[in-house]
DNA sequence: GCAGCCTATGTTACCCGTGCCATTCCTAAC
DNA sequence: GTTAGGAATGGCACGGGTAACATAGGCTGC
């Protein structure tokens, strides 16, 4: 670290007192807002901050009030880059509505120690609010202690016993995407899941096998894979061995394009052969071949949300906004036997 | 905001001492392995911190160094998610290597205002760097400023007079996509930039100009899109219209699979009617059909490198890394006539 | 004309980790 | 035995914004 990154001497607020012939403190109170300075005042002091370049400290705020106006984001490095985007847009145009900073810490993979040592990190920075859209795979002492000390929302649906709760309806997804596939007049839908360390990949997995069941199907053994398109490929092949196979739930539209290449590779064309439904609709979806019939996750919202639930905005209340189906063209009825 | 958003009384170092019967400096060297502790002092402490749930405070260091140890970083809330989440990966790996947190702050759209206003919050919670990861549009005096005052990297290219410079030789990228259809036998090759307001884009576009210029072909006026997939899809109704065109340098992965879309739905075969070559190769190029040939760019080490620059980890030098290109399906020799 | 209140401003203390210096005790060297 | 040096520890001030309290005018109302 050169010389070159201090941020040198900063003028103080005493010194913009000086320049104004005023105290700190209405220096404090002007730049605040608060109601009881004078227009003249108020008008002689932002002359001084102009001329001084004053720049507000925010740590010493931090040191005696414990806030620090900012909220910590935990995020996953790597995969479904899109909805981790639109995520991070919702959560960072929320929180700035609100006066607040955003915070990221990211994480190279679900990992605990990596996951511990996040929230360590943000805690120190002493974030005001924490919200995690990763899942929680397990939960040690130290990140109870953070969690309980700290305002929670966890995005993905993943608790501790401190942490508030916000999803999207999973259950519904999987079920809305199967049904989908079952009323197009397929008798049996396959389906790729996610990880199932990600509770939104087991509630899409839960949807769909509760969808078949309510059929009087048997559901077939999911396969898994980990959000990426590479991981979508590996079991498209396997599903594309299976002849019988007409209807596909992909947990996420990046692991359907790997599954659309993979049957594609082997012969088997989507939709004329197999049907694929999948989760997100992300931006591409509507511009891949064919164009995925997907459910969309408001994801921006969902971020906001967060924000809203962490700073008490939203009365609470596990608030959860409802997918919906878009319907394309990687979905036809069976071809008839 | 409520209460349950406060952190609550922490202990403070003094907590521990009185707990440990020390004197609060003395817990201080403890916890930063200061080498004149006895072993049994340095015990008890430990044992205090440990029954206490003493967790370390920042503040006060922030307040008595001026540093905040902390990052700001400029993002575009739409479009290119895939280079957004990469370079943020980056920068956040990197900032945490040397012990920086990463603060983000996203801007709608491209507009003066809205840059203005992020870069003031950014500095306003005492950043001790910025890294813009959106081009400079128009750069005002307070802007000017801000860069002067406190460290930045621009990854995109533009610049203001404080400001350093970081980016991917945009020019090469171009040129290689451009020269690839080319050799596979194209005589002609159409463009499809980013908006002009982007060095990227603008560099892009330059490279194949020169590319073009270089072979002693007059290249035809070059169609502008805005990243999005949509753009993409718009511009490539209109080549569809054209004939003669067989060869497509599109400036993003994002576009092309507009402009691919689009071809298609004029009855133009990728690769067999026209080759596409674009640039990023995000996740998703190579699983879509038919799979992109593409420039890849490393967006993870750009990030990286932006704070590396920032830091001054790195002997500056606007390091540049060198795209490659990567063949796929979407190029072929053109159809003999 | 004075209590009562409001507005505008100033003063003081506080938050807490750490740099700097002081102090104590001990050992080694002359 | 005395001095020098070192190890271990304590005391104090500092940083800068702000809550809480104090103060000084000015105005209303009876």
């Amino acid at each position: 670290m050169t010389e070159a990154t201090m941020r040198g001497k900063q003028p103080s607020m005493a010194d913009v007192a000086r320049a104004a012939g005023v105290s700190a403190q209405t220096v404090s109170r002007t730049l605040r807002d608060s109601p009881n300075v004078n227009a003249e005042t108020r008008r002689r002091v932002l002359t001084a901050v102009e001329q001084l370049r004053y720049r507000y400290n925010g740590a010493p705020r931090l040191l005696s009030s414990g806030r620090s106006f900012t909220l910590g984001l935990v995020l996953l490095q790597s995969g479904g880059y899109y909805s981790r985007s639109a995520v991070t847009a919702g959560v960072e145009a929320a929180a700035g509505q609100a006066g607040y900073s955003v915070s990221i810490a990211t994480i190279a993979e679900l990992d605990t120690a990596m996951m511990e040592k996040s929230l360590l990190k943000l805690s120190d920075q002493g974030v005001d609010g924490i919200i995690i859209a990763v899942p929680l795979i397990s939960v040690t002492q130290r990140m109870e202690d953070i969690t309980r000390d700290i305002p929670t929302v966890t995005v993905d649906g993943s608790r501790t016993t401190g942490a508030r709760v916000l999803g999207i309806d999973q259950h519904e997804a999987g079920r809305m995407a199967t049904q989908h596939l079952l009323d197009s007049g397929h008798r049996q839908v396959w389906h790729v899941a996610g990880p199932d360390e990600w509770i939104e990949a087991r509630q899409r997995r839960q949807g769909w096998q509760e969808c078949l069941r309510a059929a009087g199907i048997d559901a077939p053994p999911p396969l898994e894979g980990d959000w990426s398109p590479e991981s979508g490929y590996r079991q498209g092949q396997i599903l594309a061995m299976i002849p019988e196979v007409t209807a596909i739930f992909v947990a996420s539209d990046e692991m359907a394009f790997g599954v659309i290449r993979a049957l594609r590779e082997r012969g088997r064309s989507v939709p004329a052969d197999v049907s694929i439904v999948s989760v997100d609709d992300i931006e591409l979806a509507a511009y891949c071949h064919p164009p995925l019939t997907t459910v969309r996750q408001d994801f921006y919202s969902s971020g906001a949300a967060a924000v809203a639930l962490l700073l008490g905005t939203e009365d609470a209340g596990e608030s959860v906004a409802q997918p919906s189906l878009i319907v394309r063209e990687s979905t036809a009825a069976p071809r008839s036997r």
